[in-house]
This record gives structure tokens, sequence and C-alpha cells, in this order.
RNA sequence: GGCCUCGUAGCUCAGGGGAUAGAGCAACCGCCUCCUAAGCGGUAGGUCUCAGGUUCGAAUCCUGACGGGGCCGCCA
């Protein structure tokens, strides 16, 4: 249940009695009508801004309009008070019954509270991390792998049909760097002195893969050149890349639906299949791209190459499918991966990608657009940096010097539910400082613990209430009756949980995570304001000698850890019990 | 130079076109005989970078400027 909507589908209705009355008149546009709670809680409950909205097409002063929709709101049992203000804000107080209703749909419906079906029949391809099998992944991949997660799963409890996927980019010149890197630890599994040349992947994390490739080559593929093993090691090592990595997601909970290999694409004629739709759309074309505006670069010369018109589809300039040489650029097998997703029937995708590919998006659009026929968005989130603090240092991050941090460092360190929350309390685009220190702090400096006390203090309530051995369990919870809680602040946490469906379709069509924890976070403040009343106010302990009281004090305790454990679930995070 | 992105309290950041712009930290003042003080309450702190525009209404949308970051044919 959602009591916003319940409240405008009130509105709405009260607005067509206000029609059929002829006060207004027939065929109003209520499209832009919200019910949304007010800034300021000393407004109410519930605001709409029905009369204002509704003032110039309806010809009349939204005063007027905002009194006879109050009396006709008032006539429903849920609406306490209705009172017109400002400049024609209809605030609403509701009857506290509608407040608990709210909490008795928690404990009945469980982590499934706030499940929405704005996504009903709506296909979502979330891709993500698609980190380059050529070593461990880096802090920046994690944060990337966390937030597609969290997206994904937010995605799914909005109702969307969520399939999560890795694009393995397995098919550039970057694997034949990995493959000759791991050549060089094969050679050292024989006792040869390692040559790591400029360029090649330094990391020791390919001493395991030379020596796999001894035990199952031998020393058949020493001493010999390149076209002999370039294919078998590149495979090989790709391959034990893969491995790496998905134990690097595991460790952080990820786990991918769907992996799509970037080399399955080469020589099975689908790159030339997605080119051929493209040209048959007239978007291909053989031509000489001018020199980037303002930069020219200095070896450039102009050349003849097979271009996409991603202009005709908003992009700036025209792009290369070819390289001068004739063989397919990066952007190729993109597209045919793209086209593949267009065809597997999404409705939507999304891609996420590092900040750094923020020039890419306006092609990938124009393919999207482009083969979909209209018919498909893409929506590309760009993760900000990740930066990294110790001690209250910087540190700098560089494959060179060594000082590389990866994902499973980081996980090592601080776990894997600190580093989600963490990375999951910042917004996509805004650069995330990391501090090792601090994110385990155990105070309320740190979202993630605040938010786990407030669940371990609700755990701990619990506890006690079972130990005297009254029956807990939600059903008896949801029955228990409710009208024993009256204070304002118990009414304030209570109006707080019936915000979460709210939250979940708000953060759902933005495609932002980063929302559920700050909502999470202010569930969490909010019970802990109401717990620590009870220190002056006994009648505020969730513990009360009278049963019934208590069983009310704790279903409005249990429904609140049953939405942060929800959220949390969304996010990743494994909801804690009991501090240590 | 072009494109993308960000600019909100001293600091770190929230804020899907709504009213008097919020939270945490830092500062100051309070609260443990009491379900976990690992916490809570309060005070103070703002030209939402600037200038135009759209509208009943703009931190939010549009245009431009300024400032920070990112990217910029034959790398992926």
């Amino acid at each position: 249940m959602n009591l916003f909507t319940d409240i405008r589908a009130l509105v709405i209705d009260a607005l067509g009695a206000l029609v059929a009355e002829g006060l207004l008149p027939a065929g109003l546009d209520t499209a832009a009508v919200t019910v949304e709670p007010p800034r300021d809680a000393a407004h109410g409950d519930m605001a709409t801004n029905a009369a204002m909205v509704l003032a110039k097409p309806a010809g009349l002063p939204p005063r007027e309009i905002a009194d006879a929709l109050a009396a006709r709101l008032l006539s429903d049992p849920r609406v306490e008070t209705a009172e017109v203000a400002g400049p024609g804000f209809l605030n609403l107080r509701l009857n506290p019954d509608a407040w608990w209703g709210v909490v008795r749909a928690v404990l009945q419906q469980g982590a499934d509270f706030g499940r929405s079906t704005i996504g009903a029949g709506q296909k979502v391809n979330v891709e993500f991390v698609s980190a380059n099998p050529t070593g461990p992944m880096h802090v920046g991949h994690a944060r990337g792998a966390v937030f597609g997660d969290a997206l994904a799963a937010l995605l799914d409890f909005a109702g969307h049909d969520v399939t999560r996927e890795y694009y393995v980019n397995d098919g550039g010149s970057q694997v034949d760097v990995l493959a000759r890197s791991a050549y060089e630890r094969y050679r050292e599994a024989h006792g040869a002195s390692p040559e790591i040349a400029e360029g090649l992947y330094p990391g020791d994390y390919l001493i395991p893969v030379g020596a796999a490739l001894k035990e199952k080559y031998g020393d058949s593929l020493l001493d010999k050149g390149e076209q002999v093993w370039l294919a078998e090691v590149r495979d090989f090592a790709s391959a034990a890349m893969m491995v790496m990595i998905r134990e690097d997601l595991a460790a952080l909970g990820v786990k991918m639906d769907v992996y799509s290999s970037e080399k399955a694409l080469y020589g099975t004629g689908k790159i030339e299949e997605a080119i051929k739709t493209l040209r048959g759309l007239d978007l291909i074309y053989e031509g000489v791209l001018e020199p980037p505006k303002g930069k020219t670069p200095d070896d450039w010369e102009p050349r003849e190459q097979t271009l996409f018109r991603s202009t005709a589809h908003g992009d700036d300039v025209d792009r290369p499918v070819k390289k001068s040489d004739g063989t397919w650029t990066y952007f190729a097998p993109d597209i045919a991966y793209h086209y593949d997703k267009v065809t597997r029937g999404f409705d939507l995708l999304i891609d996420v990608f590092g900040a750094d590919h923020g020039g890419y998006v306006k092609r990938l659009k124009a393919v999207v657009s482009a083969l979909s026929e209209g018919r498909v968005t893409l929506d590309v989130k760009l993760i900000q940096l990740v930066k990294l603090w110790k001690n209250g240092e910087p540190f700098k991050m560089s494959k060179r010097a060594g000082t590389f941090v990866t994902l499973r460092d980081v996980v090592d360190e601080v776990g894997a539910d600190v580093t989600r929350f963490v990375m999951l309390t910042r917004k996509n685009d805004a650069a995330l400082d990391f501090d090792f220190a601090k994110v385990l702090d155990q105070s309320k400096d740190n979202p993630v613990f605040y938010v786990q006390y407030a669940n371990a203090r609700i755990s701990s309530v619990m506890r006690k209430v079972a130990e005297a051995g009254v029956a807990v369990d939600d059903a008896a919870l949801a029955a228990a009756e409710l009208s024993h809680l009256a204070h304002v602040a118990e009414i304030g946490l209570a109006r707080k949980l019936a915000e979460w469906p709210r939250l979940v379709e708000i953060a759902a069509k933005g495609n932002e995570p980063h929302r559920v924890a700050f909502y999470l976070y202010e569930v969490a403040s909010d019970f802990h304001s109401l717990w620590n009343r009870g220190n002056d106010l006994p009648d505020l302990r969730f513990l009360q000698d009278d049963p019934a009281t208590s069983a009310a004090k704790i279903a409005l305790a249990r429904a609140t850890g049953v939405v942060i454990s929800a959220g949390l679930g969304i996010l990743g995070v494994t909801p804690v019990e009991e501090m240590r």
C-alpha cells in the first residue's frame, strides 16, 4: 500500500465530484496534481497543489477550488483536517488510524511492503562493471559494481523484470597484452627470468596463471613465436581473469545474470549484421571526419573511414566504425552488443560507466535510438571517482607505483556491507571520499553504523520481549490495538515508514539508489529520537507493563525494523541484530 | 576550442517545479538511578556561483557567463 497514492486518488475523485457538481469544467488535466509530504511538518501530513494547478485552466481563484475540495475531502474518514494555506495549498491532516493502517500493512506484508508495480511489464537490462579481463578489479570498479547491483535490486523491487549483465571486453588489443604478460609468467614458471616489457601488465596476479599454463601446456609453447601461442594464451589468461573477477564480485555480494563476450561478436556476423541494419537506415557511409574542434592532434591527417551517422540521432559528430585499415573500431562491437540487447526485447537499457567514458554516451544513445527506431531508451549512469583516504591523508592509486588498491583490498579491510553502504551514500555523479578509518567508525558520524545501530536496538527490544514470553510474531503484532500509540514522535515515525513506498518509486524512476540510503538514515534518526525520548518519558518506551500498550509499541518498532531491513536488502547490506 | 558533469551553511553532502532551503561534522548550551549515552535535545550558521528567461510559483527547467572535474579520429 502507498498512502500517498491512495490519498491522491481520493483527491482526484473529489475533483471529479466537483466537475459533476458543475463547479469545475469537464476535461481538466489532473496529471500535475500531486499529494506530497509538506517540507514543514507544521503544515500537516500531506499537501496537495490541486487548486493551484487547476486554477488557470478552470478559470477560478485557487482558494475557491481549495475550499470546495477541502469540504469534499473531509467526508473521508481518513482526513481529519483540510486547511487552505499559502498561495493555495490544501494541507491535510490525517486521522491517526491512517498511520496505524500503514504499520499494520508493514507487519502483514513484511519485506514486500513498498514493493511497487510501476515497472510491471518493463524488461530492463542493467549493464555494469564490465571491467576488462586483464587484472583484478580496483575500487572504482567496486563503486560501479555496488551501484549497478543496488540499482538492479531497486528496479526489481519497483516491479521491473531486471537482468544484471556484464560485458566482457575480451576482443581488443588489451587482451593480447594480457596474453604476452601471462606468457612471460609462463616462461618464469619454467625458470626463465621474466621480461616484463614496458606496456605489459607487471602484476603478481599473473604468476599463478603462468604456472597454470605450464601445467596445461608443459614446455610446448616455450621458445615459439607469438603466432603459435597468442590465441591460446589469450583465451586461457582472460578466462582466468574472469574467474578472478567473478570471485571479486562475489566478495562484494554481486551476482550477474548474464556475461556477454565481446569476442563472441567477432566472426559470427553479428557486427556485420548490426552495421547492415544501420546501413539500411542510411546511417552508414564512407567519409572523412573533421579534426576535433579547437584541438587538432599533431599527427592528424584526413583519412576515409566507414562512419556511423550518429549526428542523425543527437550526437555532435559522426563516429568511425572502421579504422582506416578496414578493421573494426572498438565502437563496432559495441554497436552489435547494444543491437543484441535491443533485439533481446528490453524496454530500457541502463549502462553504468566510469565518468571517463562520458564522451561515449551520445554515440551509444544514438545507436540504441537508431537500431530500436526509438522504441528503447538507453540511460547511461556515469560513476564518479572514489578518492581514497587513510589516516586523514589522501593516497593516490598508481598501477606503476604498486599503490593500486583493489576491490579485494577494500572488502578485506572493511567488509562488503560497509563498502556497499558507503558507496551508496552519494549520488553516482558526485565524487566519493572513502576513508578507511571513518567508514569503520562506530559513531553517528558514520551512516552505516547509525542505521545498523537502529536495527540492532529494535532487535534488542524484540529479544527482550521474547525472553519475557510474549508472542511477538508479525501476525500477533499486526493485530495489536495500535490506538495506544498517540505521541507525535510515534506518529512521526509511522509517517516516515509510510513514505517508503513513495520513496521506492521516486528512486526507481530516477535510477537513484542513493535515495534509499538517505531515507534509511532518516528512518534511523526518527527511531533513535523516539528511543531517547523514552529516557525522559517512560510512556514512550517500547516495553510497557500493560501488555496491550506494549504490543502496540513493539509493533511500531518491529515495523521500523522491517522497513530498515527491506531498504538494506535493496542496498545489498546485511542488517545486523547486535552491535559488537 | 567542442561536448559531458558538478557548483547549496566554515567542512562533507541531501533536496523528482511548491510554502520560512535541510542533515551530519566542526562551534556553543543541555541530557545517563531510566528498554544499549555507540545515543538524544537545543542555539548559531545561507545572496542555493552570477545574469537573463519560462510560470501562479525556480536551488530544481531553458540560455549564457564564471569556477572545479572528465572526455575529445585510426586505444579499449
